[in-house]
DNA sequence: TGTAAGTTGAACAGTGGTGTTTGAGTTGTG
DNA sequence: CACAACTCAAACACCACTGTTCAACTTACA
């Protein structure tokens, strides 16, 4: 019952159940960042009890959430090649890890309201320095434009990859689309246009 | 007292109150979507009784917020000039409209939870009409890009521009940075890239 | 100036969420 | 098998918000 001390001895099936609830409250908050605690348990299967005794309050679910998404969004990350032309590389990206990434940035809005901003940035600021980085060498090297803020830039590729995100629960658009719209969209916004 | 019969004699500080409440609801709305009661009628410097006076219910009040900020949006599109090239109208209606449009577009949000479906649709369809063609007589003129659906094309101007929004609330881009940023970034994106 | 219209804070009930306790039931594991 | 670990429904206190009533007050306006 003991939230998470250095227990290496817990039951197998209460270890499985913080995976199951973790993966819930991911799915939950993605779709609706204020999803209540009871939401999560029903849709985790489980009791709201049971899921007091793994997290202690709500925010602590909510930044164990974003911890896994954010870690697993990093597994992804780094088994990438990035390396090499930086246009081919974001291509990549996008088309690999569009929907982790989405995901990872609904939970993010959610701790946005449940956890310290400090806390946030710590947690966000790896896997975001390695897109900030591909960006930022794209830009030296000519491959993307260098008018436009590097900041701005990754603004615009978390901004369209959540509203991709969002068009797709809200019906607009299909999930196998969404990739290729995507990066189709970035790389060109990242093109400086003639006019 | 009576929230809103065929009244046409009220009380000239009623108008008033009412008005600066609607202001006071879009821009609270604008910062947070479920933004309470007792903070639109204290931002707008008046009780919260007073703004039941008004309005009936929370529901009603976020719904003429949206109305108003909605027939705002439209007087403003319907004065500019859409005709002729474009990418120029495009970069006209985003550098002088886009605050409008993006706090149309969060009070939006709020309405999603408040109201029917239908109605927002009703409300919100003429003035995404206007976006909406501007967009598809480019595509047919050869000013952007076909190889995109012209759904998706909007949608992309939609998430950047509240992107944008939210990017200045938060302190990352500056106030004024962003018609430029967001203009460069949309017709961009509108074309099509070479690699 | 008189008066109806409007405003206000205090106090109320109702609702829905959070977090806790309890006590009985279930199940993994040694 | 035995027992500790775990689950869970019910019920609890607490809090914030919505929406209402009321009685005192200010103020626009004729």
């Amino acid at each position: 019952m003991s939230h998470s001390g250095t227990s290496q001895a817990r039951r197998a099936d209460a270890r499985q159940n913080v995976q199951k609830i973790l993966d819930a409250a991911i799915a939950c908050l993605s779709r609706n960042a204020d999803a209540s605690v009871s939401e999560i348990a029903q849709a985790a299967g489980v009791g709201r009890v049971t899921l007091y005794g793994h997290f202690p309050t709500r925010d602590a679910l909510i930044e164990a959430a974003l911890v896994r998404v954010i870690s697993e969004g990093e597994a992804v990350l780094a088994s990438l090649d990035l390396a090499g032309d930086p246009r081919r590389a974001l291509r990549v990206l996008i088309e690999s890890s569009w929907l982790l990434i989405a995901r990872a940035s609904a939970v993010l809005v959610a701790a946005q309201t449940a956890l310290p901003p400090g806390r946030i940035h710590q947690l966000h600021a790896e896997p975001a320095q390695r897109v900030d980085e591909l960006i930022r060498r794209g830009q030296t090297e000519g491959a993307f434009r260098d008018d436009l803020p590097a900041t701005w830039l990754t603004s615009v590729l978390h901004h369209l990859l959540k509203g991709a995100a969002l068009d797709v629960t809200n019906g607009l658009l299909e999930q196998a689309d969404a990739p290729r719209l995507i990066s189709e969209t970035v790389l060109a916004a990242y093109t400086r246009a003639d006019t």
